[in-house]
DNA sequence: AGCTATTCATAACG
DNA sequence: TCGTTATGAATAGCT
């Protein structure tokens, strides 16, 4: 349809070949509109030409993706199946593993106990009672040291406390917040020796209280891990 | 083009319809791949016909899927960024929640306990005193229902015996297997009664393995939680 | 599916 | 890039 037959091959001139590229373009988008509504079909063209340029066609009232989507249904497989695949699986592998360290957390706050055999649940017992002896020991150790600190603390005020005394001529002020008690001179470990070595379980936090620590965390918590609170629920 | 000219707009009659889809699918094809040839160009089309058949073409050399990637690259922007992103999103929020229950886990057997304030050691300390104690208290129930189940055996059995015996007249079998030991005739609850309450800790699995059970799970350890001997390293 | 009268697309050229 | 036009291609209606 033109001027003359022509073979169906490669236009060797470049500026012919772009000029038959840009008419026999706008021909097939003609087309392909004309199909859209003479037929009721949905028709998606992407078009790139030797220079590197790229032309699309859509049907209206759809697009793109919406008739991709469309085809890779139709073909039964995601053509991005291998990049997605490995997402997917790695997903619901991830899911799995979580729904299992809920479980065990739940197990080892005593929780659901009822799905485990009688071995399991001696180990468990074994296992959490061995934890508890850490917790506690960790707990003891931070007590000591907090301890220690205290204890050095009030020795070298009170040791500052008693130079000025001595710097003023033994004179006596009752306003400067040290009252004198007879106590502290016999040696201030007596008054903060570590409390009972027993159970921290109900009744025993005597040692605890005495510095009762709130601490406020310096991180926001971002691990949600309130201890006594959880909500481990997946959002 | 045609034995007379026709208005652009949908066919009505159906048949006509999908022999016109045909017809023209034919041409917009052939035109696609004379366009390819002559013009050294690379096309995708996917079509639809209205009753849902899809079509496509593709020049040869390449595919539909490099030709899309091509595609998104070039309006730079990945049609399906939005599900991919998401994916992302939801991939690494799953892996903190895991690398925290992961912590809680190793905190609550005892280890990195380093990190935690002293009121959250002190808090974790009496959620694993309370959790320990709901273990043992179900494997008392466990073993007092297991052993309630075998005294019943016991009795029924040797309640089957003594039948056998008197039927026999009075007649002794010692290679019937039961040994008639006295402390039977005064009761079996003693025999079996509950091991002392104390601590499972160390050395106080004396009731357990009275009763040794080894039962091999009926499902097999999905989860992978063998208390004691944790792997729970994500692969 | 074919056929063919007709309309359309476009190659070559200005 | 654009318009013109001779000519080959596509196809609507019919069988």
């Amino acid at each position: 349809m033109g001027r003359g037959k022509i073979e169906i091959k490669r236009i060797e001139n470049a500026t012919n070949r772009q000029v038959t590229y840009s008419k026999r373009r706008t021909g097939i988008m003609k087309k392909a509109r004309e199909l859209t509504v003479l037929c009721d079909a949905q028709v998606a063209i992407i078009m790139f030409s030797s220079t590197g340029k790229y032309h699309e066609f859509c049907s209206p009232g759809t697009d793109i993706k919406t008739i991709f989507d469309r085809y890779q249904q139709a073909i039964g497989t995601s053509l991005w199946n291998e990049q997605y695949e490995n997402m997917q699986r790695t997903l619901s592998h991830l899911k799995d593993i979580n729904r299992n360290l809920r479980t065990e957390i739940r197990q080892r706050m005593g929780e659901d106990l009822d799905s485990l055999e009688f071995d399991e649940l001696r180990g468990l017992e074994q296992n959490v009672d061995t934890a508890l002896k850490e917790v506690r020991h960790r707990k003891y150790h931070v007590i000591s040291t907090q301890t220690d600190t205290y204890k050095k603390k009030v020795k070298h005020s009170y040791e500052a406390y008693k130079n000025l005394q001595q710097e003023q001529g033994m004179r006596e002020d009752p306003a400067f917040g040290f009252v004198d008690n007879t106590g502290v001179a016999g040696g201030w470990d007596g008054a903060v020796a570590l409390g009972g070595g027993g159970g921290g379980g109900s009744g025993s936090t005597v040692t605890a209280d005495m510095y009762a620590f709130r601490v406020v965390p310096s991180q926001p918590n971002l691990h949600g891990m309130a201890y006594g609170s959880h909500d481990l629920r997946l959002g």
